[in-house]
RNA sequence: GGAGGAAUGGCUGAGUGGUUUAAAGCGGCAGUCUUGAAAACUGUUGUGGGCUUAUGUCCACCGUAGGUUCAAAUCCUACUUCCUCCGCCA
């Protein structure tokens, strides 16, 4: 959600923001439905100034024991007509909140405009893409080879696009959990919280992902419950309606939860293996942060997550994304990339992005300036520190060995009893 | 799942249909006094929205959403959360 005022002022801005990222939405309808909204607010408001005006008058006759009865028939007729208008409100209430929840956040100026996937910026790389002196097997091949992973009968339980991770499998995966949480706290100082995996409604819309995006979402329908499609969700809204002291920002959290989606319209892509699937585990990294250091912190965020894949020796690029890529609520977003050499694509394992004070402003989380004394909107960032099954995919990929051994990465070993290496059985 | 109780401003807490314009206290902020601080005293006090160049002014907000009424913090209904107990349960 936008400023409202700033939308008033600058629809020139907010226009070209909206075609920059691709949104279809009418900003001059948005502007004619804003100006009827005010003309009857300010009517049902004088009338209901005169409601209360009359109101204290027949109390006042009746405490003098007169008989109020002419002010009270008359009354009936302007509260009548306030039910009327208000009517009306409602009905243009609706349409104005369309309107303002579905208006996106305005891109950075240094976000490369643009709408397809070409307009991104590749800005930097890392590592050496590994040469093999043999053909490089797909995830999906090593997993079976090494009886680690199990499509077939995950499938069997819950349908495709579910991954079953067995013996050192289920193992890696934890271990992958531990080392990036503990990176994340000892090294960055981020606060560890575990949140509930199912979230209601209000906190959907807080982060943005409704109204828009429902279909995307796993909804128990009994409950009005959403399965979270990422941590992000129930970790911005632990200070919902909230106001911040200024001497506790930024607050940072990490958090481990499994993620859910249901990949609606994706059919038929990447449906192999671990590169799309329902369910995937992630660490998260939420922060809360002052409006003027938001950029900053963004660098700091991303260095954070580029760190995991650093130290579990992965090369790996980034990319600014264009406008046309940014998501609705971010203004400014990086993707770290890692090389599969097996099913040769780039994977997106962690989306960094600031959304500045557009979640906020939904989930109604402020702080008192100490300086203007104030109530400000903080600004909130998100990033993946970093998405695991896809993570997965490339350590299997990267280090794997020409018998269908794969090397374990240096800080994992000290999470599996000093183990080196998987080999098949 | 069942029975009962509760929800009022930053906090404590009064208010059970019309002098409430939400009392009072605490806290916060500003000032007086003081070498400085404390104490004391004085003043001030929330959020959102509309109108207004401004100063202001009006509307809404007492857990949430409806309803009754000329009029609701107050009465009614549903829901949410918390507390006490019962049942079930990893």
């Amino acid at each position: 959600m936008l400023d409202l005022k700033f939308i008033r002022e600058n629809p020139e801005v907010i226009k070209k923001a909206a075609r920059d990222k691709g949104e279809k939405i009418d900003i001059d309808a948005f502007l004619r439905t804003d100006k009827e909204r005010r003309k009857l607010l300010t009517e049902v408001e004088s009338l209901k100034r005169q409601k209360n005006e009359v109101s204290d008058k027949i109390g006042e006759m009746m405490r003098e024991k007169k008989n109020p009865k002419e002010l009270i028939s008359s009354m009936k007729g302007v509260s009548q007509k306030i039910v009327k208008i208000e009517a009306k409100v409602e009905e243009i209430e609706q349409k104005f909140k369309y309107f303002i929840y579905n208006i996106p956040n305005i891109p950075h100026k240094s976000v490369p405009v643009g709408l397809g996937p070409a307009s991104n910026k590749v800005i930097k790389e890392w590592g050496k893409m590994p040469k093999f002196k043999f053909e490089p097997r797909t995830h999906v091949e090593i997993g079976q080879i090494l009886d680690i992973l199990d499509f077939g009968r995950a499938s069997k339980i819950a349908g495709t696009g579910f991954a079953l991770y067995k013996g050192l499998g289920a193992r890696i995966e934890r271990a992958l959990l531990n080392f990036m949480l503990d990176l994340h706290t000892k090294k960055y100082g981020y606060t560890e919280v575990f949140p509930p995996f199912l979230v209601n409604r209000k906190s959907m819309t807080g982060t943005g992902q409704l109204p828009k995006l429902e279909e995307d979402m796993y909804r128990l329908k009994d409950d009005d419950l959403f399965l979270i499609p990422t941590a992000e969700v129930p970790v911005t809204n632990i200070h919902a309606n909230e106001v911040l002291e200024e001497e506790q920002l930024p607050i940072c959290y990490t958090a481990y939860t499994a993620c859910f989606r249901r990949e609606a319209g994706s059919y038929g892509k990447d449906t192999k293996g671990l590169m799309r699937v329902h369910q995937f585990d992630k660490v998260e990294l939420v922060k809360f942060v002052k409006p003027e250091t938001s950029y900053d912190e963004l660098e700091k965020l991303l260095n954070n997550a580029e760190e995991v894949i650093r130290a579990l020796e992965l090369p790996y690029r980034i990319v600014a994304l264009s406008t046309g890529d940014l998501s609705f609520a971010a203004s400014k977003c990086y993707d770290i990339e890692l090389w599969a050499p097996g099913i040769k694509k780039w994977l997106e394992v962690s989306s960094c992005s600031n959304f500045t004070d557009f979640q906020a402003r939904r989930a109604n989380i402020k702080f008192k300036s100490k300086k203007s004394k104030k109530l400000q909107y903080i600004h909130t960032l998100n990033g993946s520190g970093v998405a695991l099954a896809r993570l997965v995919i490339a350590i299997l990929e990267i280090h794997q060995n020409k018998d269908g051994s794969v090397n374990i990465p240096r800080p994992l070993r000290f999470y599996l009893d000093g183990l080196k290496m998987i080999k098949s059985a």
